[in-house]
DNA sequence: GCTGAAACGAAGTGGAT
DNA sequence: ATCCACTTCGTTTCAGC
């Protein structure tokens, strides 16, 4: 499973334009289209290019509200469990394990604060977590699809 | 610019597959190809939807390693001029002003431990700056496009 | 292995109703 | 919003590098 210059350059035209026709990317990175088709098709039976979607704006769909929570647990963590616990509050984007004092961080997102609230005793109910410690976010300064 | 039932059944489709086609996604919400069309190019001019993009795996690209930073700022911080310097660094995936002791949460994606010590380099470098507190991901538990 | 060219069916697109 | 016509794209097959 190699990525060569020319995958590479095909990742970044599809990151761009998600929907770029293959002769658009093709003209891109100088192939023709259906060259370009058998790479994108390697490239996500490979598991490279895991899916494409749609970008939407989430305060339209009424999700204003966004905090990282640092989740401390009680006594020894397997992440997996904690992982079953958060995978199933919807409005949970992402979360991870970090080093430092916390076990975990994880990013929400809700309507408003009041139903941040309900999410943050959602998270607290699991009796693996000792103690969270929350921020609210202000204000996006940079958001990026890729590095 | 008002977001309806159906166009929110769209939008759900066009998250799960961006490259769905507007014929498929008319079946799963009950419409024309060509109503669906309008409908999309409607929530595109309307900043509904902001693009679509692929998702890449970063690890295959060697980016690897993540991190979440608090930022410090010394003194009165305006989020404009962070915001400038945050945006001229290609590490910094997001980034937003935050509630709480920090001034700013900075979400960042390197190649490895050395890669990202040099870009909490750049960062610090600023003179808004005041210092830097930083957490390293260790593993996933959840990844979501939406909530 | 990879590529590009051709061909056919499917999808995108604009206009009429 | 649907229907229709026309254009463009997706996809497979084939042959050449």
């Amino acid at each position: 499973m190699t990525v060569d210059r020319t995958d590479e350059e095909i990742l970044g035209a599809l990151q761009r334009n998600g929907r770029a026709s293959y002769a658009e990317v093709g003209q891109q990175v100088g192939l023709s289209a259906p060259a370009v088709k058998r790479r994108v098709d390697r490239l996500r039976a490979d598991g490279v290019i895991r899916g494409f979607t749609a970008l939407v704006d989430p305060a339209v769909l009424g999700w204003a509200t966004e905090a990282y929570v640092e989740v401390f647990c009680a006594g020894n963590v397997s992440p997996d469990g904690l992982r079953r616990t958060l995978e199933s509050i919807p409005e949970v984007v992402d979360a991870c394990t970090v080093t430092g004092e916390a076990d975990a961080l994880v990013h929400l997102r809700a309507g408003d604060i009041r139903h941040m609230e309900t999410v943050l005793e959602r998270v607290r109910r699991d009796r693996r977590v000792d103690h969270t410690r929350s921020v609210i976010v202000l204000s996006r300064l940079v958001e990026r699809a890729a590095p």
